[in-house]
DNA sequence: CTATCCATTGAGATTGAGTCTCAATATATT
DNA sequence: AATATATTGAGACTCAATCTCAATGGATAG
């Protein structure tokens, strides 16, 4: 179970696994997808459970700190985590129109990331690939109205 | 120029290329590389240069509205922009231990990007894949000292 | 059980990037 | 000159994120 990785986790840090500290990893799980700590922590608070914006960041922290979570962007409207416990590795697309994340996974993308780190002699650990563009739905409306497509 | 095109851009939209977007679109073209609002403001400031943080920002917009700048990244210290005219697009590597950025670019990266897109029905715009680890000389010096999960 | 140690918590203060407001100013048009 | 519109900058404001620190509580030693 995840909460067992992350207290072996904590343990071996000397620290504990608190109530406080459970109980958002457990609402973190919970969202499927992506999520953002203002709303992970007002979503919390509005269904009553006790835990406070700072330990929210902290626990945040230590999640990602063992791999259980990982910050997937920052944007104008704060850090995106995601869940990684028993998830594939993937890159996302996302529209600029209508907000929506498209996820995606390529294995002969990921190849080539490597082979690039290799000829560059650096090590890589993580990336982001993020494209940005329209969707499907976004791209029929966006057709007509020309080129330059910053608005809005 | 660049300030040409920038003028040309503003005056499409029935705006002025002023005194202060001049310095500024100056000031930015200046650092060969990546920059971000705060310090080119401070520099500025500095220099005895006249151009208000306002001005800096809202000039700053304009400038990747017409293509002349682009966003590379948010970090926790703020948005980074690097100058894009008459330069290649490319990617990035950052060193987690000493802030390297390498840049590069593989026209196959690219080509593979667009058939993901076109796979997935989406109409790509523009993209940014960020890859973190640690170059040649921080990967030596890390080695040694384990632990950090911050896998992938 | 009591004393001590140390991790943890949470309310609120603080930081810092970025945006917004608005009165003053500059420029263009008539 | 008068009017209309664009621009500027000082500073107020927003909001995510971090920091501070007194209070709490679990663990352990005596
Ligand atoms: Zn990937
Ligand atoms: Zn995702
Ligand atoms: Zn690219
Ligand atoms: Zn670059």
């Amino acid at each position: 179970m995840d909460s067992e990785i992350f207290k072996r986790f904590l343990e071996e840090k000397g620290q504990r696994l608190t109530k406080e500290r459970s109980v958002i990893l457990r609402e973190a799980f919970a969202c499927e997808g992506h999520f953002d700590p203002e709303t992970l922590y007002a979503d919390m608070k509005r269904r009553g459970m006790k835990a406070s914006r700072a330990s929210v960041y902290r626990t945040l922290s230590l999640l990602c700190e063992c791999g259980l979570v990982e910050k997937v962007s920052k944007t104008e409207h704060g850090t995106i985590y995601e869940q990684r416990h028993g998830r594939q590795h993937h890159d996302h697309m996302v529209c600029l129109s209508c907000g929506k994340v498209i996820e995606f996974y390529s294995e002969h993308l990921e190849k080539l990331q490597d082979a690039i780190c290799r000829e560059k002699n650096f090590t890589g650990k993580s990336h982001t690939l993020e494209i940005r563009g329209y969707c499907g739905v976004c791209a029929s409306h966006h057709d007509s109205e020309g080129e330059n497509a910053n608005d809005r």
